[in-house]
DNA sequence: ATGTAAGCGGAGTGAAATCTCCGGATACGA
DNA sequence: TCGTATCCGGAGATTTCACTCCGCTTACAT
């Protein structure tokens, strides 16, 4: 690849991050386009469709994401995972662009993720600091539910997200009292992950 | 209104919320008229613009929550607000269609709901069953994080949900310990509630 | 220096969605 | 029964995208 070329999907990637984190992922490739000061012609040759150009942005946030998971996973106090869920929070505020499509792609960079973080579960029940009725699929849902709450109050208050971990956190610290639904399992979150959209 | 036309109407809104259902809200309204029986005419003829068709359908799942609201105010025990969520998150993950403009809308409606959840958990603060340092706005988050989980799971595990109810709820009990950051204020729900979608 | 493969810009194309328009049909009071 | 105000249907008008095409330009190996 010629380095214009080279220097041009950077300039496209950059570009995608600020226009999809201001407008939404239902932007026009145009507006890309403009802000990174290229030509449609140029976009397309770098990336096949709209949708390679979202994914290639997930794909950096996960990325991200998944090495914030193995620096958390040095601690040795059984505090990791709080510390992941906090700092890839953080991280993913800043980065909302491809929020929508964070942790419903089936990339394989979230089979990572998602194994990471269930490493971080078991040291963290292993060191009492979480319960023990926890699954790794209850923390699927967490990232989900901080998603949901990250997309809808990003713009106005953009640290609700910390109020909100407080008290995902919370619940779950150990406690007598179980949670009283069965957790879902592997196959259905995978299920989750590998529908595209609606169907 | 003549009794046609008043038929029409009422056949328009089961329609949208079975093809918003399936679709999303980016369903084409011609879906809508086909799946109605009716003709493009006659949808725009009672409902102004997609638009308007939507917030019908919010409307109408937002009285079906105010009316749950009200029936869990009536329990002596504390417990109505539990009740609360259980009950009218059951109800909305069979309303899907609407959800996400569900409580982003600047919606009178939103406000009376509000103000009667912040009685439920005062009541519930009250009898000891909820922690003191959880206020009316954590309880705005609590919606849009369930929200969140059900837009993911609605599909291919529909009782998600309660799951993370359960987790929410563990976090709401009281504990020594405080949550860590501050809530959010009233005006910033209410900037976040009147934001209308991307600017 | 130079040939050329690779890259570039942006107008153009086709699909899809929302909303309008108007000739024909229908409910309903008298 | 009958007149008419109201309503209905669905074919376009219009707009907005994602994506393609092609003549021109540029980087880079030799």
């Amino acid at each position: 690849m010629r380095s214009d070329a080279q220097k041009n999907r950077e300039r496209l990637l950059v570009a995608a991050g600020q226009v999809f984190e201001e407008k939404g992922l239902e932007a026009s490739v145009a507006d890309v386009a403009r802000v990174a000061g290229v030509g449609m012609g140029t976009l397309y040759r770098r990336f096949a469709s709209k949708e390679a150009l979202i994914e290639a942005l997930v794909s950096e946030v996960l990325e991200a994401t998944i090495a914030m998971a193995e620096e958390a996973a040095t601690r040795p106090d059984g505090t990791g995972l709080e510390h992941f869920l906090l700092a890839s929070s953080a991280y993913h505020a800043e980065h909302l662009g491809c929020l929508p499509k964070l942790w419903n792609t089936d990339h394989h960079f979230v089979q990572t993720a998602r194994e990471l973080i269930a490493d971080l579960l078991a040291d963290a029940q292993a060191h009492g600091r979480v319960r023990a009725d926890l699954t790794s699929t209850d923390l699927s849902l967490v990232m989900w539910s901080i998603r949901g709450v990250l997309e809808t109050t990003r713009a106005n208050a953009p640290d609700a997200w910390k109020r909100h971990l407080d008290l995902l956190v919370a619940g779950m610290r150990p406690t007598d009292a179980k949670l009283a639904h069965r957790p879902l399992s592997q196959g259905q979150v995978d299920r989750i992950l590998s529908k595209r959209d609606d169907s």
